[in-house]
DNA sequence: AACGTATTAAACCAGTTGGTTAAATACAAA
DNA sequence: TTTGTATTTAACCAACTGGTTTAATACGTT
């Protein structure tokens, strides 16, 4: 499979992606991600082989235990086919924007209490 | 199945994610929308099923066609989830950046050539 | 060597996925 | 009303997923 199919459907499952939130605040055993999870531990097992295989996680030792690293890389990539359409989930508010805009001009032009805008976060243009 | 889920299983297929790129350029009927896949047209229309329950497309009626529509909406909760991880995986080239600082910042007191850094987009610090 | 803890492997299961072909439906045109 | 075109449904299939329980493995401690 594909790398991007791979991260895509490694984040596909809120299990895993709970457990990337975890191991974002630092390096953890396989217990240790456990803990939180009504689940047996070769089902947690399962999940890490999972996030290993896309490359979001990476594995160590240490005696018995195998503690398990976040590893981002792949989401740069998936970022970057989302951020491809960034414009288009803006562009509704970006209309909105010119509507609220023209509202706007139109209250000032009758002397009536001005109009907000909302905000649309510029990023990367 | 949770929204967040829904979206990252939609896009973790490659026809999937071709077609919603057909789309990203104008509206288009299945036939359309098939023709450039060596798959059956059934095939075809499951994935629409999926991209649809994922609200990523939408779907009207014009006689006996069926246009599909791109609707970006749901990217916008993905792409939120995978930017709270850009830090991380910005962070070794922010490491490298400062190995170069520190590299030129001695070759500067060395008189010697000076050396490039990389370039980091800041995004949405 | 035996025990306890951490983790994985194996075997199993039900449900989903991604494809197929053949048949049904919906509409326009002749 | 028949025909043709667009699309979906149904039935099927093999492979994959996400879970289970039971057993095996790996290592540290006693």
């Amino acid at each position: 499979m594909d790398r991007l199919s791979l991260t895509f459907s490694a984040l596909a499952d809120p299990t895993r992606r709970a457990i990337l939130a975890r191991l974002a605040t630092g390096a953890a055993s396989v217990n240790e991600i456990a803990a939180p999870f009504a689940m047996s531990l070769p089902a947690i097992s399962k999940h890490l082989k999972v996030l290993e295989r896309a490359q979001l996680i990476a594995r160590s030792k240490e005696a018995q235990w195998r503690p398990c690293e976040l590893k981002a890389e792949p989401l740069r990539e998936a970022d970057a086919w989302i951020e491809q359409y960034r414009q288009m989930w803006e562009e509704r508010f970006d209309r909105l924007d010119a509507y609220l805009m023209e509202l706007q001009a139109k209250s000032i032009a009758a002397k009536a209490a001005p109009v907000k805008t909302t905000k649309t976060k510029k990023k990367k243009s």
